[in-house]
DNA sequence: TAGATTGTTAATCGATTAACAATC
DNA sequence: TAGATTGTTAATCGATTAACAATC
């Protein structure tokens, strides 16, 4: 519940898959939607769905449901899709690249202003809309563009020591791809570890049991 | 606990984790570690360290702690960092490519065979050791290599039908990057769904919370 | 033997599910 | 009004933490 302050992470994490089946229910034309068909769509429990939606208040009505656009655009202020935090990629390796050029930023609340990398052979290069800078710029950028979110698809040797320095530039935010735990200890830095390898390895896990059957 | 059979899904996504500071460790020459060292590194408890390696029997040993590399093997083995299941990218947009000369398949139980698109255009091209090939190539080559392991980088509106081709041609376990929650009924297949869209915008909940602190 | 640290049981905490009164 | 379905409280379940006896 919690209409104190925070919300619990479980039901945070929950929230864009929220937002992504009601985003579909909409083009499908869908107008209103119960927690018991939702569930059986999202495979959840109907009890789930309205804890979880009520931990922001009633956004349903009794007898009819939920409005399935107004949920939509309800969880979309609440995750702030329309927030448009400028974001900088640090990184244009296969990675950096392919994030840069793969990922919808500005539908998620950001807006991808630069890409940057410290190979010599890398700037100039085109990668989307956007051109590679060396990373000496970055001093410069930051002061005069102010960016607050940062893509980190680096080497794991390096990752601690860029972050701390952007963190010194004032980015805030932090979508850590290097195989490395980044941890902040500054107060209000958001850090989300994405661990590739370890959703392989948990995924080598589940073929291995299912083989040994 | 349970070692009657299966492990707490909690407790596996934790292991990947593990086996990873166990690598770093032993790169540094750390011989043993004690719950509690392990712990403050990890940022958990001893506790819990404690009760998820007890899952697996006993690797510790009383007054002393965990001799770090025999751990590290051990939680390799348990996830499997030791199979060689043969693996297939289908899609070789940015996102394919990234992902199969990014990711180090080998040591994480998987083997890397091929790549495979629709698009005339991306047919022939190198990526890292692979060329890659047609959709129209696929079956004879599954009937020919029979791998196991399918890494879906490919429009959502395609998933279910392409994962549900791959099921019928002996494919197993789907590492699954498209905007889609992909499921499949059948039984023994094991799906890991990676939504990085969801991941940003987890970051970008984060990036408002504390922005309005 | 004394000290350290595990393995394991018991206690606590939080998240999920069930139930039902409130209400559209 | 009757039916449907929410919002919300209570019950259950599972996961985490604490405690301590076992043992190296």
């Amino acid at each position: 519940m919690a209409k104190n302050g925070t919300i619990s992470s479980s039901v945070i994490k929950r929230l864009p898959r929220y937002y992504r089946f009601l985003g579909e229910l909409m083009k499908n034309g869908t107008e209103r939607i119960s927690s018991r068909e939702l569930s059986q769509l999202m495979k959840l429990t109907a009890s789930q769905i309205r804890q979880d939606l009520n931990c922001f208040g009633g956004f349903g009505q009794q007898g009819y449901g939920y409005h399935v656009r107004q949920l939509h655009e309800e969880i979309g202020k609440i995750l702030g899709v329309d927030k448009k935090y400028k974001t900088i990629v640090i990184g244009a390796g296969n990675l950096g690249r392919a994030i840069a050029t793969h990922i919808n930023f500005d539908t998620r609340g950001c807006e991808l202003i630069g890409i940057f990398d410290r190979k010599e052979e890398l700037k100039g290069l085109q990668v989307g809309k956007l051109t590679v800078t060396g990373t000496d710029e970055l001093e410069r950028f930051c002061r005069r563009h102010k960016p607050v979110v940062a893509v980190l698809c680096i080497p794991k040797s390096d990752t601690q020591e860029i972050a701390d320095k952007l963190v010194s530039l004032g980015l805030r935010s932090f979508w850590n791809f290097s195989h490395y735990d980044l941890s902040i200890d500054h107060e209000n830095i958001v850090v989300e570890n994405v661990h590739l390898g370890d959703s392989l390895l948990t995924l080598t896990y589940g073929t291995k049991t299912v083989e040994e059957q």
